[in-house]
RNA sequence: GCGGGUGUAGUGUAGGGGUUAUCACAUGGGCUUCCCAAGCCUAUGACCCGGGUUCAAAUCCCGGCACCCGCACCA
């Protein structure tokens, strides 16, 4: 098997994507819309195995979970600073029609000034000449651009929008949640659910959608400690930090040298490398790159994203942020966000790895699919990720082979729900499209199998085959029984 | 949002004012086959949407939409 990099890796998934029902474009027969997609058969299985994966591995730190709504009202954005700064300034050219941020125009025209409001953006431009940096015309036309989808219909209190984030139905339960953790810190709090941004030019399937997925977690640690838990991961991570080159570390001693600023940081970026790792992203393509100061968000100090390499460029999945809500819904709502801690009282700060569930996905398969030697492609995904963990076939629909292959993928089935069962056209066919979907494991009944019970199990990567008793499986499972463990196919071959 | 490109069955494509719209793969059914998309028979299935020009538009023109590439954007 070929495991070097296919060229357009990225079509050849969008391809296959819709062909064997992972995701397509929404709404097609009406023309689509862009910025949404469908998950289709086997995405909504290979979704679900990459939402447990992360909530499992939060579940050990013993984070809450959380789940509240996607439309929220205005007074939450208002206080997170989502209202006023989550929107672009922008202005547009009169002649050439040119239209871009405000702060484009005016600092290639030699100006400095960050503009928050579209008065300040109007006034500027009427007091400075700003010329268009494409055909030299004055700009004088300023409006904003607002990135929250925000409801026609008006709820209780006003202005309803969609949530840009998860993260602020964490922030304002935070007492509600401190109170069910018995007022401990530091606590985790955990929330997967839809995000909405009005993304103004959405690309690339799933990697920049208007309504995408997102598990968010938002640890909560003394503010000055940021401290969670002893850095015991003892794996290398690939970081580039702004100070200094990448450069391949473990965690701790980036945390004790200082180039990662806490150990909370420290903690959740090895965590998150081995989610990510876990889900099928590939190590050496997998890096976590420090914000430069000027592209952090208006919430946030410091911030490192997992960064994935997607046909040569670097594309972020998570991003790990320190940041400080607390402080400005207690300022907002006058409710206290304190935590009475030995040390006095202390509001908290916040560690937030932040996953977009749909770029994870994307990315896996990009970094899962190979093409063997014979042109045929395979999914190599980990077990648990795969949508199927097997595949039962009879080896030919005669002499009985097909009662026993049904027979024992209803058994089976009834222990793991993810058994695929195919009976149509011929055996190399059959295990292709298995392939070509990521099915680990394929139990062949054949002319034996009626004789003694025994059955084939085929692994996907190296297409060898064990013989072995159907209530071994039947019994047991397949993910996890050292009976099937990925040794037993190196050796022999069939 | 801007500029360029593309749009024909599920997928990849040929064609290019009047065709029965090409081919392959995939898919359904049948035959064959005791292990890797084999073979034979058979069936289903397409010109992105809207307007214009024309006796006639899938084909030419205009507009829209979507996708791809670059720019900008990415809280």
């Amino acid at each position: 098997m070929s495991s070097e990099k296919i060229e357009n890796t990225y079509e050849k998934v969008v391809e296959l994507a819709k062909r064997r029902g992972f995701f397509w474009p929404s709404f097609s027969i009406y023309g689509g819309e862009a910025g949404f997609y469908d998950y289709g058969p086997l995405g909504v299985l290979l979704k679900d195995n990459i939402i447990r994966i992360w909530k499992e591995a939060y579940l050990r730190e013993n984070a809450l979970m959380i789940d509240t709504p996607v439309v929220v009202p205005r007074a939450v954005f208002q206080a997170s600073g989502h209202v006023d700064k989550f929107l672009d300034i922008a202005a547009e050219c009169d002649k050439c029609h040119l239209r871009q941020k405000l702060e484009t125009f005016t600092k290639s025209a030699g100006f400095q000034e960050v503009f928050d409001t579209v008065d300040s953006g109007l006034a500027f431009v009427n007091e400075h000449v700003v010329k268009c940096t494409n055909c030299g015309a004055r700009i004088t036309r300023v409006f904003d651009v607002r990135q929250m989808f925000f409801l026609p219909d008006q709820g209780s209190s006003g202005d309803l929008f969609l949530r840009p984030e998860t993260a602020q139905g964490i922030f304002i339960n935070f007492k509600i949640l401190n109170n069910i953790f018995r007022g401990k810190l530091p606590m985790a709090v955990a929330q997967s659910g839809k995000g909405f941004r009005n993304e103004i030019a959405p690309r690339q399937s799933l990697i920049r959608m208007k309504e995408f997925n997102m598990c968010e977690v938002e640890v909560f640690v003394h503010p000055e400690k940021k401290y969670w838990a002893e850095i015991d991961y003892d794996e290398d991570i690939t970081i580039c930090p702004r100070s200094s080159p990448p450069l391949r570390v473990k965690a701790r001693e980036a945390v004790e040298s200082g180039l990662i600023s806490s150990n909370a940081m420290g903690y959740f970026i090895t965590l998150t490398q081995r989610i990510l790792l876990r889900m099928g992203i590939s190590k050496e393509r997998l890096r976590f790159r420090q914000h430069e100061k000027n592209e952090l968000a208006h919430y946030s100090f410091d911030s490192w994203d997992a960064e994935a390499e997607l046909d040569g460029n670097w594309v972020e999945i998570t991003g790990i942020a320190d940041r400080n809500d607390l402080r400005n819904h207690e300022k907002t709502s006058g409710e206290s966000m304190s935590v009475s801690t030995d040390e006095g009282d202390i509001v908290p700060s916040v560690i937030e790895p932040a996953s977009g569930v749909d770029r994870i996905i994307l990315s896996v398969l990009m970094h899962s699919i190979m093409t063997r030697d014979n042109g045929y492609t395979v999914l190599s995904l980990p077990a648990e990720v795969a949508p199927y963990h097997a595949a039962v076939f009879p080896l030919m629909k005669k002499n009985g082979m097909d009662q026993l292959a049904r027979e024992i993928y209803r058994r089976l089935s009834m222990i793991d729900p993810y058994i695929f069962y195919d009976e149509s056209g011929s055996i190399g066919k059959r295990y292709a499209r298995q392939d070509e979907i990521g099915t680990p494991y394929c139990i062949t009944i054949d002319g034996t199998s009626l004789e003694d019970g025994t059955v084939t199990i085929r692994e996907r990567d190296s297409a060898r085959q064990i013989r072995i008793n159907a209530e071994e499986i039947i019994n047991h499972g397949l993910l996890g029984n050292p009976a099937i463990s990925r040794d037993k196919f190196s050796g022999q071959s069939s």
